[in-house]
DNA sequence: TATGAATGAGAGTTCATTCAT
DNA sequence: TATGAATGAACTCTCATTCAT
């Protein structure tokens, strides 16, 4: 038998590697967390780990890159159906508050976690917040796309980082109302404005 | 009776490693900075941090909480001739855009990186977050406080996090106006239900 | 029946393993060559050397062991014709130098390369050393056998380290009449103490 | 207290390494020889090399050029007062035989050992090898320099080698004038051969 | 006070080898 | 038979910290 790279049971092993990972780098952080902490997490001799990543790094990388293309993913598909800008950029906001609840970890690895720098990720223009800068650009053709996008962002994320910090209590989804209206209003803030 | 801690040369040594520090800190994250590097920054031998400081945490926990008490300061000061939470508001969002042009290096240090946890900081009501917050819990009594002053300092953080990563060019003294405004209509947004 | 250890496919293999290993070894060394390297090189998987080899140690030890012979052979056969010590050391020294042209690889695994103390190996007196030291043995028999195999040896291998390290460029059969020369006048020299 | 680079202790502390790992070297081969046994051989802790030395192939580079530099200039200095080529080669390879025989375990690291390519060092021609080409290529200008340094320094470093092997008994000084005549009369051979 | 030296713990990674399939 | 997966041991090297001077 030669199969090329991964058996059935490699990939579930791979993606076991990077469940654990992910989870305990959204815990402690990248940097903090050993290639060890993660084969004890999963019971496996820490060589292991370099049967099915070449290194940290890539592992970082991959697991970075993975689930930023899905968040864009997820998020576009989200504003698949609705019309307008404000009714997208709900659609948005409200998808991102379920992620943040449903996959905690994952949540803050990608988009509340510190990763150094993150040189090596390259995700092009798949990511989340690019598919948040496309909708108001199209939405506010009048506004600095990047910036309503920034500000947008912004809302939710700071939102999701005190709930993180033990600073608010609810779930991101009961908040994703409001911060959809707070997150529409700051983009729409960024328009109409004469340079001074 | 050569410099010591508590003399002036002392204090002024101690000064020079905060400062180091926190610019190496700023670049790489705390935890990619070695108290090594550090020690070799201000040409001095590695030992000799401990003069000053019982441990790298203690440094980082001090460089914290006086930045950010700092902060909290000056952005109470900044609204206080100010009437009317907006213009209170306008006042901070543009003292902290100043900050960030003035001293990128301390500004990416309190607000944008990350410092693993920060477990040991306690900065009670002193912090510019609380400062945000008391200033919209006044003016806008129907929100939620916390989350008014979630996704205010979220249009701002974002905006500067944006510029750090290249997305966003101009300083952000530049932009503080449209900041402002942005955080204000947010905030805002967390009043009742009805959009404004 | 599939192809076996035994079998002919099995021999094949084997062999091929053989010459990837002795490839590898000559280039970088024995210590610097992992079995995965050489595995990788056949393009088979890590765990088929040992099919065919119990373990790197026994691969190195056979094959440094099949060429020693192999070579104590050639060089034997080569003199066999010959009268006279000078020409059967002509005979080996010429050989020697055709071995080091036509199959560099395996030349520098067996002579050049350290192999880190060859404990395990013992080829008996089938060697090419002793093909040489039998040879002056009754050429010079007033000579320290020994030594004057050493300082035969010595010139023929030194000029191909040489060669190894790029200061000669010129291919070992070229000079094998100078060095067949050199040789035997450092053999000659090791008989009594009266200059010749 | 300013110090450069070094205390008093420091320099010695360096030198043991050296000396140690000197040792190990030849003893075991460099690639067998893990940092962990350089320490414990004195007594010191693992990190603690690091201290005088940025890595081991530091170490390796520093301790061959050392030795290498220092035999070059001792063979050109047994070499100094000499008149004609065959004393001078007489006189190096006498002090060679002595340096064997006094330091061996320099010895066998120096010339013996194979240090994995040693792509690090550059040693211009403060070499003993080029230290014998020179004075060889005065001696017999019409030889081939290259050639003739090769075999007289096979004929020395081959009888080493047996020695190393127990193939030979004899204190490599007690050899040295044979092998002084054996290796001028391989030089001599490199003369006078008209390319065929 | 300031420093070079020292160090135990631990990092990421590689290795030769075993094992289940 | 051939292989991907697994692994314990070992590797080089870094770190925050202590200590003698």
């Amino acid at each position: 038998m030669k199969a090329g790279a991964g058996t059935k049971a490699g990939k579930e092993k791979k993606a076991a590697i990077m469940a654990a990972a992910e989870r305990l780098f959204a815990e402690r952080g990248v940097a903090a967390t050993s290639t060890r902490d993660i084969a004890r997490e999963l019971g496996i001799g820490d060589a292991s780990l370099y049967r099915h990543f070449p290194s940290k790094e890539v592992l970082v990388a991959e697991l970075f890159a993975d689930g930023y293309r899905e968040y864009g993913r997820l998020l576009r598909a989200a504003a698949d159906g609705k019309r307008g800008g404000r009714a997208r950029l709900s659609a948005m906001v409200r998808e991102v508050c379920r992620l943040a609840d449903e996959d905690a970890a994952r949540f803050t690895f990608l988009l509340l976690a510190q990763h150094g720098g993150l040189p090596t990720v390259e995700v092009g223009t798949d990511s989340p917040v690019d598919a948040v800068r496309a909708c108001l650009a199209e939405a506010l053709p009048e506004a600095d796309a990047e910036l309503a996008a920034a500000v947008a962002i912004g809302v939710v994320l700071q939102a999701a980082t005190f709930r993180a910090y033990g600073r608010i209590a609810r779930p991101m989804s009961e908040l994703a109302p409001t911060l959809a209206d707070a997150a529409w209003a700051a983009a729409c803030a960024c328009v109409a404005r004469t340079p001074e």
